[in-house]
Formats: C-alpha cells, sequence, structure tokens
DNA sequence: CCCTCATATCGAAGAACGTCTATATAAGAC
DNA sequence: GTCTTATATAGACGTTCTTCGATATGAGGG
C-alpha cells in the first residue's frame, strides 16, 4: 500500500519531474542527468534520494557510474490509489489493463 | 492540459487529503470540514483555496454556508496525465473507461 | 440598522524544502 | 599506495509552506 501524501510530496517538484521525464524510459548516470538539467550535481543527487525513498526510482552501479531508472510501476500503482481512493463511485473509472 | 507539478503540489497535504477524502462524494460545508478534522478554521480556509485554484473543488454559496465537492474528473484526469507522461510505453496501461 | 453566524483574509511564527559550496566516500587506473 | 573520476553527504542560506490568532467580509434575522 502506497502513503499518497508521501507519494505527492515526491512528485511535487518541478526538477523531480523533470528527472522522471529524463529516466522514463532509459538508464542514467548522475552525471547524464546534471548535463540535461540546469543544476548543480549534489541538487541532483539529492532529488534522486527523495525519489528513491518514495519507491520510484531504482538505482544501479556500475563501476564509478550509477544509472537511474523510473520505476514506472511503482507512479502508475501510485496514481492508480490516488483516483481509486478519492473517486471511488466515480462514473469513468480508472482501469489498469494489460496489453498482449 | 493539467500543469502536473501544480497537481502533485496541491496533493502534497496530509490535511488537504483528508479534506479531498471529505468531500469526495459529498457536499460539505466549510464548518463541517472543521468539525471532522483537528485544525482551526482559517486553515481549512486556506486548503480550501489551495484546491480550488488547483481546480481540484468546487464550491456553491447557499446563505450564509458556502459547500464543497470534490473535483472528481479533475482529479483523475491529473492521475491519468501524471501515469501517461510518464509512463508512455508502459505495459501495464492505464485506461479511462466509461461505464454503462 | 445592529446583531449573529459562517467564511475569508491578514500577518506572523515556525517548519519544511530546494539549492548551493565544500567536503567525504567509492571505485577504478596507474 | 596515489591520482582521478563519479556520486553522496554535510552545512548554510533563502524561499515556500503550514498553521495559528485576530480581524474583515458576507448573508440573513430581528
Amino acid at each position: 500500500m502506497i502513503d499518497k501524501v508521501a507519494f505527492a510530496k515526491a512528485l511535487a517538484d518541478e526538477t523531480r519531474q523533470q528527472i522522471m521525464a529524463l529516466c522514463c524510459c532509459q538508464q542514467l548516470s548522475v552525471n547524464d542527468i546534471v548535463s540535461a538539467l540546469d543544476v548543480a550535481q549534489p541538487t541532483v543527487s539529492h532529488h534522486l534520494a527523495v525519489l528513491k525513498k518514495a519507491g520510484l526510482v531504482r538505482s544501479e552501479r556500475r563501476g564509478k557510474q550509477v544509472f537511474y531508472t523510473l520505476n514506472r510501476e511503482r507512479l502508475v500503482a501510485g496514481c492508480c490509489q490516488v483516483a481509486e481512493d478519492f473517486a471511488p463511485g466515480f462514473p469513468v473509472k480508472l482501469v489498469v489493463q494489460v496489453e498482449e
């Protein structure tokens, strides 16, 4: 069960959303992210730690570098839970559908 | 098009989520909400203003009281947009399905 | 009009947050 | 071992946020 407040707090920052967009479909090193965004390296590390604590990114060390990817299962699960908890009897229903 | 950062910021507070849970399926006056939560009336008014600015609640004045309800369309739309923007090619897809 | 009830706004205090610089840690090359 | 590269952590600073008490506004009753 996901803590909806913690989930929303993790999403509630412009820089973190930029990081999430970058890591959404590829593994990126911290330096890759620093190069892509206009913020200092410790700032990126800080935001990655926040996202990691919320379960929204996975990290993997390879040699000197650490690669990050978005945990999309977790992201989608958080979105579903927010929608379902706050809009239970809603005529437009949110459905998780497994593609073939 | 919903601003995903603003949407997440509006959700990113415990008290606001409590208010959203209360107003999810009923119209409540400010006093109803104050009675249900353990916070002062100006605090509730403040959070309602934040939610309103984000489009997450609707308000309706009836006599001396103002009644608030959750805007569930908006909430679900925000959740969908977050999921779709950050997990585009995800094998588990988020679908908005209209019930009969 | 004045009074009362319901809500909104103001202003301040304290906490939480985002960002930076400086420094520490981790890992590989030599 | 030392040196270099990559990332994390610590500490400081300014900003934003949450909360409150006090006060203003709005609406109806007498």
